[in-house]
DNA sequence: TGCGAAATGTGATATTATAACATACTAAGG
DNA sequence: CCTTAGTATGTTATAATATCACATTTCGCA
């Protein structure tokens, strides 16, 4: 029995990413829609800027992607969107790169755990409720009763694993 | 089979921090000495600003503490100072809030693992080799090779989960 | 159409962190 | 002692990340 569910692998170098973002946008409308929340012109475009990128994206780079052509959003525009995403679970926050990364089955809301590479960036996202709830065991023997977690690994992925030391 | 070595617990409220705060200082003096390295005068006010809280502190926080005396110091100041004792493992980062937060174990190196309170700030210390290597085991399985963890839990410490929800 | 709530626009500002270069201190060898 | 190379600190400016406060617009609905 494992409760290990991995859902976004790392990808391979030919997978078609716009491939991945085009299905991450059809998702992110259905969802929106069955839970009544509106997915604006300018949420829609934050979320597409962040699928567009394959890699955890900042605030600014976003803005400035959204700005490209000719465009003139404030930064709160972005920081509002992306409020309304990852409220939404369309998108987490890497806390430990102050970046953003689109969620690929944010479907069900769930606990996530992100494996970072510091080489490409490249992010793989968990879904251990094993690993959540050794966290909420662990917590719990000092009486801490845990509301929410944090785990994000930084390391080598494999693409980046084999080049440099195989 | 445990192999969970709780290091800082959640302070009970009579406790005397500026024992612990003593201490922690005392203890930073005899691992410098023994390292070969120099906890000059800023780091170890530095170090000393950072005990003095018992939650964890930003660095600008840091800042205004060294220089409410007339002090001078500036921001640079303080991030090097943060960088040598975070090397040196007399203070640990807290990604998910930017703030900094002394070892209550730096003898060794070590992995930690940080429970925090969304209500008081209070933090406590894990150093559970167990937890730190089922993270490593699960991210093996996508062929990521772990080189660090960052693992934080936030929520009620036993304190202000007693007050708020018996 | 008109209203209230939700969303966005706008400008200023807060917070966190680093770059670049000058100066001062420290330890080791001659 | 004196030089010198490395380490540490001072100083100024700026980058990068994030929020506040208030005006305006849009949306859903009565
Ligand atoms: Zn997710
Ligand atoms: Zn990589
Ligand atoms: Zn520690
Ligand atoms: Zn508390």
């Amino acid at each position: 029995m494992s409760s290990s569910r991995p859902r976004r692998d790392f990808p391979n170098a030919e997978h078609d990413h716009s491939h991945c973002a085009a299905h991450a946008l059809g998702q992110a409308d259905l969802i929106c829609e069955a839970r009544g929340v509106r997915l604006t012109e300018i949420r829609r475009r934050v979320l597409e800027v962040i699928w567009d990128s394959h890699v955890p994206i900042g605030a600014y780079d976003i803005l400035a992607k959204l700005n490209a052509g000719g465009g003139r959003s404030a930064p709160m525009a972005v920081y509002r969107a992306l409020d309304f995403l990852i409220e939404n679970g369309l998108v987490h926050r890497i806390d430990s790169r102050n970046a953003f990364f689109g969620c690929s089955h944010p479907e069900e809301p769930h606990r996530a755990q992100f494996l970072i590479c510091n080489v490409c960036s490249a992010v793989a996202e968990l879904d251990s409720e094993a690993l959540h709830e050794t966290v909420r065991r662990t917590a719990r023997t000092k009486g801490f009763r845990v509301e929410n977690v944090v785990i994000e690994a930084s390391g080598r992925c494999p693409n980046c694993a084999r080049k440099s030391a195989p």
